[in-house]
DNA sequence: CGTCGCACTTTCCGGTCTGGCAAGTGATGC
DNA sequence: GCATCACTTGCCAGACCGGAAAGTGCGACG
């Protein structure tokens, strides 16, 4: 029930993010910002939070100007956010 | 998006308070504790934040003992419910 | 070359949310 | 009387949240 939904998961942000993540292969910095409506540290923020759980998984391809970062969800994510959502689902339709 | 989140609702038991509320015509306190699996005193001011809200309105049978608490799903609940699940769906349905 | 700007990250920090514990109220039942 | 049910309220500590600002790295532009 209530148990069964994670609180990382849970928060607004990081619930739009993984359901971004869940279907893109691969999502940059910039575009999950843009989409979110967050600022720079606030996603800086909620993206490691994301990782310290190991639900995504951080590429960074340069440094400086040009660089890009990119995130992919990881299994265990999908795992986690799979399981999230069945809960979800579960309260809401009783 | 997210800002369609309705955060009064989002919190795990009040979600789950009003996923009950939503499809019950009334609910007692005692119910709702067991079937949260919360105290007393936690659902008394869960509840006490939705009734701030205007999502639930409350009916009291009683003083003491034998009292029973009802709740009942407001109009404006139920909307603000509604509206809450559709942009949970959006979110999660990309 | 210097400086501007992008792409992040980290620290600081005040504010809100949360939830337990304990005490208080009202009234019944043993 | 005393335990019990049904709540409510106050106190409070810990978690979380998000803005502001400063820092890092480096390419672009004049």
């Amino acid at each position: 029930m209530i148990e069964d939904l994670d609180p990382v998961i849970h928060a607004p942000k990081r619930l739009a993010a993984m359901a971004v993540l869940s279907t893109a292969t691969t999502v940059t910095f910039p575009f999950l910002r843009e989409h979110l409506g967050v600022s720079d540290s606030d996603l800086s923020k909620q993206m490691a939070t994301l990782e310290r759980a190991e639900y995504v998984e951080v590429r960074k391809a340069g440094r400086g100007r040009g660089a890009t970062t990119t995130y992919r969800i990881t299994r265990t994510g999908r795992a986690a956010y799979d399981r999230h959502r069945r809960a979800l689902a579960a309260i809401l339709d009783g």
